[in-house]
DNA sequence: CGGGCTATTGACGCTTGTCAAGAGCGGTGG
DNA sequence: CCACCGCTCTTGACAAGCGTCAATAGCCCG
């Protein structure tokens, strides 16, 4: 049972078992979470950095008049904010979409471990980047994908998160999704009404099949092509390039 | 004539004589991009962290059908890319809006100037911090508020970033805004028409005036009511509590 | 058996997009 | 000097996407 934390970064760096040893004494302090609890309030001055070890989190957003928008979705092995600092001030909130289990980071730890390995400082600032670029693509669904558009893009986002950390059940590939269509709808900027008939609209299509909080996805290639997905942005092989970190063969890539 | 790089930096750390200095030093090799120009194209490996000193600039992605969305705008004095490290692939664009001027940076060279200073460290940490919290406002942006709401907003914001580096004429606050209509329903997820039916509105309204490029704030507060802005977000007076840079006092704030 | 949460469906209306045309303006070349 | 071009802004008419309101059904759990 390796760790969600160490599965994900083996994917930005070429990590020892030392670099590994380290990464996992980051992580051994957790706590609970119940399913719609804040981890981290709005206002706050948090004392750690929260990593997700297992469940489904979010980084959210609520307006004066009570809409909310849900900002960031966080997996199994995913860091809730950037590491080596903590903000002084929560211009956001952290809360857990279903129970999850919290690690909680000392930022001057991960700062240390960074500074004891240039492997694992490649790993933490790979994450970093890679987990801008998924705000990034989301922030694009939300400004110029459709309904359906938005829904296969996240589909297929995690399709490719979960495998990362060995989530996802690749015959036919399935993958738990544990969020009710009103969360689906704060996440991609629509209400709940329309997430439930823009899914039906994926179903009738043959691309999906929900049922029980299991998504299959039938037509991966069809999901890819409808919502303009393009995994560049996950970085899937190394997204860095201040190490010489050599053996990054040239990964083939849409080119524009 | 202080550079925008170090007004803005100022207000995330307290810096020295001797840490400004440093910064300065970054900046010191600068090129120019013509409006419309790529900064950074899409899809290649970038050698230099660009820096914007003068001229607008933007982050922007393009989808398979043409549809653009600008994801991040860019004022003098702003990082580009997240300090430290270089993308190994570009998974989106930069882009000059006007005429610009860029500072290339070397990320060794950056790291190095964190590591030499806590302040310098602190400094750009605050401003990586500020830049995904604008980020995540502008997501917020796409996903919940309306379209006037959205035009609101973004003026507000650009209203406090470019107090930040002085360019703001503060009686009657206004400001340069030299960017096309069609440029900002990029940016706002919207058509270019409708952005000019909304800006009119604000106009009717007596929100703003916006005449020859320019801005003017007529009425900031009701600005501010209108679009749900609460600066939190930008931090104005530092934001990470990772260094006990003790003289923070409160700063009064909106609590949920 | 009843309450609460989630998913589903229908009717209706508003926000926003699309298409198209025209106006204003600065630059350029004959 | 003027005609022409290209860019930006503006306006109108219409259509489409999505939100809101409301009601119902299914399910789990107490």
């Amino acid at each position: 049972m390796v760790h969600p934390f160490l599965r994900k970064l083996r994917h930005g760096a070429r990590l020892t078992k030392d670099n590994e040893d380290i990464l996992g004494r980051l992580v051994q302090s957790t706590r609970l979470v119940g399913a719609r609890e804040d981890v981290v309030p709005f206002g706050g001055a948090p004392r750690y950095l929260p990593l997700v070890v297992d469940g489904w989190a979010c980084r959210y957003i609520t307006l004066e008049n009570g809409r909310r928008q849900i900002v960031s979705l966080f997996l199994p092995g995913d860091l809730c904010e950037p590491f080596g600092v903590l903000p002084r001030f929560m211009d956001h909130a952290i809360a857990a979409l279903t129970p999850v289990v919290i690690a909680q980071i000392r930022p001057e730890a991960i700062r240390a471990a960074a500074n004891a390995s240039p492997r694992i400082d490649e790993a933490l600032w790979w994450d970093l980047l890679v987990t801008s670029a998924i705000d990034r693509e989301h922030l694009v669904s939300l400004g110029r994908r459709t309904a359906t558009e938005r829904l296969g893009h996240l589909f297929c986002e995690l399709h490719l998160r979960l495998t990362m950390i060995g989530l996802v059940d690749e015959d036919e590939p399935s993958y738990d999704m544990p969020v009710t269509q009103a969360d689906l709808g704060d996440l991609l900027g629509l209400s709940m009404v329309h997430i439930n008939r823009s899914l039906q609209e994926l179903r009738r299509s043959g691309m999906i099949s929900l049922r029980d909080r299991r998504l299959s996805i039938r037509d991966l290639d069809g999901l890819r092509e409808l919502s303009f997905f393009d995994d560049g942005y996950l970085h899937p092989f190394g997204a860095l390039s201040l190490l010489n970190s050599s053996d990054v063969s040239d990964v083939g890539r849409t080119s524009r």
